[in-house]
DNA sequence: GTTGACCTTAGAGTCTGCTCTACACTTTAG
DNA sequence: CTAAAGTGTAGAGCAGACTCTAAGGTCAAC
């Protein structure tokens, strides 16, 4: 397919994905006999994964090892899937992280809640 | 305490923290008699997770957001509370998010590693 | 009372990640 | 055939988040 046809599947601007090209995220990208770029099918998946990644704040330089990771796949198996697990083990981090951040959060929220209280209930703060 | 004990204790540069209060993250900094910024001991805790949440992602928005919200539960204990938990919908968002990646990744990780036996096993791909 | 460590502000510079512009070529619709 | 829409490259511009520099004030120690 064509640059316009995989920026609207996947909500990312033609110029983002000349951009992406050019940093790596996208590995070599086949041309038309015109020049024009021709994307396969699966570029659609890959750039949604590069968008979601991107959101989740994970950099272009993280987001190409894991796009790197996915390739190698392609051409070595057992590579590939090791580069895969070391890329959850990363996720999985920050998963973990989250978790503690949301329990402070949760530990400051109850302590409002109860000053709340109190004061509602008239007592001195 | 001085800009340099904080910046030690944080691991955030001087430059940095300057930059933040500027930016409304710290709010109010108290002035020393000399003009030098006097930091309470609680900054160490509020500048650390401002760290924890930029190394998850946030944008330094996000955590003004979330340093208001704590500022403000020291001053209206409910407000305080209701933002701090929404705050945390926000993180526990995130993190769903993230354990959907993580099932991605090992998805093609499985997938990879049962290709990669087939052709140890000597099967044709 | 001067040296050196620390502090101040204002502002310039840097890096990342886009986003847009200019200009030329290709394709498609009428 | 021509106009509009789409694509290409090169490069400028921009916002976010620092990072550093210059020029000067403060303070403790010698």
């Amino acid at each position: 397919m064509r640059i316009a046809e995989l920026a609207a599947r996947t909500g990312v601007s033609r110029h983002t994905l000349r951009y992406y090209e050019k940093e790596g995220l996208l590995g070599e990208v086949v041309r038309a006999g015109n020049n024009y770029r021709d994307y396969p099918e699966q570029a659609v998946q890959r750039v949604t994964m590069m968008r979601q990644l991107k959101a989740l704040g994970f950099s272009l330089k993280e987001i190409r090892e894991v796009m790197d990771a996915l390739r190698a796949g392609s051409i070595d198996c057992a590579q590939g899937a090791a580069l895969m697990a070391q890329k959850r083990a990363a996720v999985e981090r920050r998963i973990h992280d989250l978790r503690d951040v949301s329990r402070l959060l949760q530990q400051e929220q109850l302590r409002l809640e109860r000053s709340a209280a109190a004061h509602h209930s008239g007592a001195r703060s």
